[in-house]
DNA sequence: AAAGGCTATACATACGTATTCAGCGGTCTA
DNA sequence: TAGACCGCTGAATACGTATGTATAGCCTTT
């Protein structure tokens, strides 16, 4: 691999000198037009680029941002959620856009806060992804915010919250599913997913999921909520549930595809047909595309979400301000809801 | 955020100097052990991490590895192998284990070489996924080996092939799935996937396919062998030619699980029943236990594939050895196959 | 015409680390 | 006992860039 060409080797082949070549690259207004083109000629000709570590070194910086991933302790190796994958292309394009790197961290939500604490130095700003309010997260929190850390979060918004948050439009997801599973004449609609601790956008979710039937002049019946975290397994088990209770229901809004997807296995092995039985999910999930029937779930539409996290952090990297986003939903209808 | 301490602030705290520090951590046999112990603690203490820009500046080298996944183009934004996916996570821990930091990129196949090109330089060794024999890409690999580039390759090893590759075992994945059905009694057992240029991949378990049927004393039927790229639109697709065709097939190996899934939705839109027709698929991606019935398939251990391909690269960087590696599969037998 | 202001460039230096070389005390050998 | 040698440490320096400060040239102003 021979030599990279330094700044040197530019300013000597443009006949300036290296500083210039660095201000010239660099978009410094110092420097005039005339020389700034013989500069990025000769830079062009020579393959050259700026090397990061010097940059980063003498600038105090890194160019790059970390994302962490918390994922969910599972039997074999950590699950991640498909979501927050499809996440990670749009990320690191738009990163490139703005000249930064991106640095992916895994994290077991066991582990202790000094993985973010080290990361806050490598980074010059943090995506937390999966960070629900699971465990106790608000002290690590509060301790990246100490650091004068940047970060921003992907998940609920809402009240409480600490640090800049990005998120998707959870409410209106709840409705918009809602909403439609009554214009398909269903009035018995469940709701499957954790509601209180664990998964904030559940409860979001749910207040879209009240207002519609309210706005429909249906009562939500309790008896037709049951707890399911986002897993296949516990998206079958709330099934069962509300088949013991022995409730009616005609139709069924997930507040994840995994569970739905479980919910709908678990009412074919009882013999109820799905689209007799409608059901909606919420993530749009590759997998829910795959499964029979397809399902109807609402979007979050990932490459904007990722743009939105990454443009959010940038901006309170370079200008210091740090605007909440919410990000608008939109219903995919499927099979699984006739 | 307060200063970082550097390498002459933990050399007051333990009484030594600067380069005395960094012989220290960096583990130099030429610092006595007492020495070492007390420039540990000290920089336990002060919470010091070595500025990756400054060491890599002098040391002239990056300690990060590229990631580059290849991306099929599709209508709306890029799609990627899920099994690509499932590897990040894996592969960034084991880089964490060397020291070494992962660089992601996303590329289109479409695009110029240039961007190996800027990644050999930007990281110390190239990881290369999703690089079928799709397009034009032996000239690239050319390249970046002219660059003296390190890379490793996930994929088919085999025959031409440039460069060092990690990969599992497809050829007895193959012969696995199909020896699997035979063993469930069934003998006319369909092919779907591509064969001939495409993916490589799928030309090895195609040969272990026919492998097993041979050594039942099966003459492979032509009849019973369709193209189908690795998407659910092509399995379906497949199926249905299968039908036309008129071939009787009482079983489906599908060299990929997409396909398969694709397979067994138009089976069950034409009124046939799955683990009735016994359907095997290839790769365990997610979707494949979320399937109904859940998709017999072959597993390829992400983890070890993972692991594989770092250390295989690590090896090339820092030995300069460069061993081709074939990882085992695992056949994992749910409801699909009866 | 001399002083002042402005523009475009060069000079010098600092960022934090790793490494080469030199030095210092002590042990071993002849 | 002198010289060679070894084990450990410190001084000096280079990596490539970005930036504060100085300087040279030119135009304006009175």
């Amino acid at each position: 691999m021979q030599r990279r060409p330094t700044s040197f080797d530019i300013a000597a082949l443009a006949g300036v000198s290296q500083p210039t070549v660095s201000r010239a690259l660099s978009g410094n207004p110092a420097v005039s037009e005339a020389t700034r083109a013989r500069v990025l000629a000769a830079a062009q000709e020579l393959h050259y680029k700026v090397n990061k570590n010097a940059s980063g070194l003498r600038r105090q910086q890194s160019r790059t941002l970390a994302v962490l991933f918390f994922d969910e302790q599972s039997p074999e190796g950590a699950v991640i959620n498909p979501f927050y994958l499809s996440l990670l292309g749009p990320m690191v394009r738009r990163c490139a856009d703005y000249g930064y790197d991106l640095l992916i961290s895994f994290q077991q939500l066991s582990s202790d806060w000094h993985v973010d604490y080290e990361d806050s130095r490598k980074a010059d700003g943090i995506i937390l992804l999966g960070y629900g309010d699971y465990l106790d997260y608000r002290p690590r929190l509060e301790k990246l915010i100490e650091l004068g850390a940047h970060f921003v979060r992907w998940g609920s918004g809402g009240d409480g919250q600490l640090g800049t948050t990005v998120s998707c439009d959870n409410e209106q997801g709840g409705f918009d599913a809602t909403t439609h599973l009554l214009q398909q004449g269903r009035r018995k609609i469940a709701f499957i997913g954790t509601i209180g601790a664990g998964y904030p956008e559940f409860n979001e979710r749910w207040r879209g999921y009240c207002r519609a039937l309210r706005a429909a002049g249906i009562v939500p019946d309790d008896q037709l909520r049951i707890d399911a975290a986002p897993s296949e397994a516990d998206g079958r088990a709330a099934l069962d549930s509300l088949l013991e209770r022995g409730a009616g229901f005609d139709a069924i809004f997930a507040a994840s595809d995994v569970a739905a997807i479980g919910a709908m296995h678990a009412l074919q092995q009882v013999g109820r047909s799905v689209p007799d039985i409608a059901v909606v999910g919420f993530d749009d999930i590759p997998a829910a595309s795959l499964s029979s029937p397809p399902l109807t779930t609402v979007t979050q539409d990932a490459r904007a979400a990722a743009e939105a996290l990454i443009d959010t952090l940038i901006a309170a990297i370079e200008v210091g301000e740090c605007v909440d986003r919410v990000l608008p939903v939109r219903l995919t209808v499927r099979d699984s809801s006739g």
